[in-house]
DNA sequence: CCAATGACCGTAA
DNA sequence: GTTACGGCCATTG
C-alpha cells in the first residue's frame, strides 16, 4: 500500500458521498492502515484533483484539523449533509460498497 | 539503517 | 454517551 494506492481509491468515491479512512484502507487491501491514509492525504498538494474532502473518520466526523471548514463547504456543495457537530450520517452517505464494486469490476 | 511520525480504529471500562 | 490505550505501517529525516 502506497500513496498512489490511496489516491486511486479516493478518486473512485462518487460525488456526494463519503468514505472513512479505514474504508479506504480496506479497499487498498491493507485494513489496518487507516492512520496511514490520513498521512497520504495530508501530503497532497493544494491543487490536487484527488477528492480528499470525501474522506472522514469511521464515526462520520470530519477529523481534518487543517481545513475543516473548507472540507465541510465542499461536502455540502455536493449535497452531503453535515450537522452542527461536523458529523455525517455514514448510513446514508458511505460509498465503500460502491467503490468495492468498482474495483471488483476490474 | 533506525526511530519517529501521523487528517485513525477497535476494544475495553 | 465518554476517555484511554495499543496497534498500525509507509514515509521521512
Amino acid at each position: 500500500m502506497k500513496f498512489q494506492d490511496v489516491y486511486r481509491v479516493v478518486k473512485l468515491i462518487p460525488k456526494g458521498m463519503v468514505m472513512s479512512y479505514s474504508g479506504v484502507a480496506r479497499q487498498c487491501g491493507s485494513p489496518r492502515s487507516a492512520r496511514y491514509v490520513g498521512f497520504a492525504l495530508h501530503a497532497l498538494p493544494a491543487n490536487t484533483r484527488v477528492p480528499w474532502w470525501r474522506v472522514i473518520n469511521a464515526r462520520g466526523r470530519i477529523s481534518n484539523q487543517y481545513a475543516p471548514d473548507k472540507q465541510r463547504r465542499r461536502l455540502e456543495a455536493e449535497g452531503v449533509v453535515v450537522n452542527d457537530q461536523m458529523r455525517v450520517d455514514m448510513h446514508l452517505f458511505d460509498a465503500e460498497a460502491i467503490v468495492y464494486q468498482k474495483l471488483k469490476r476490474t
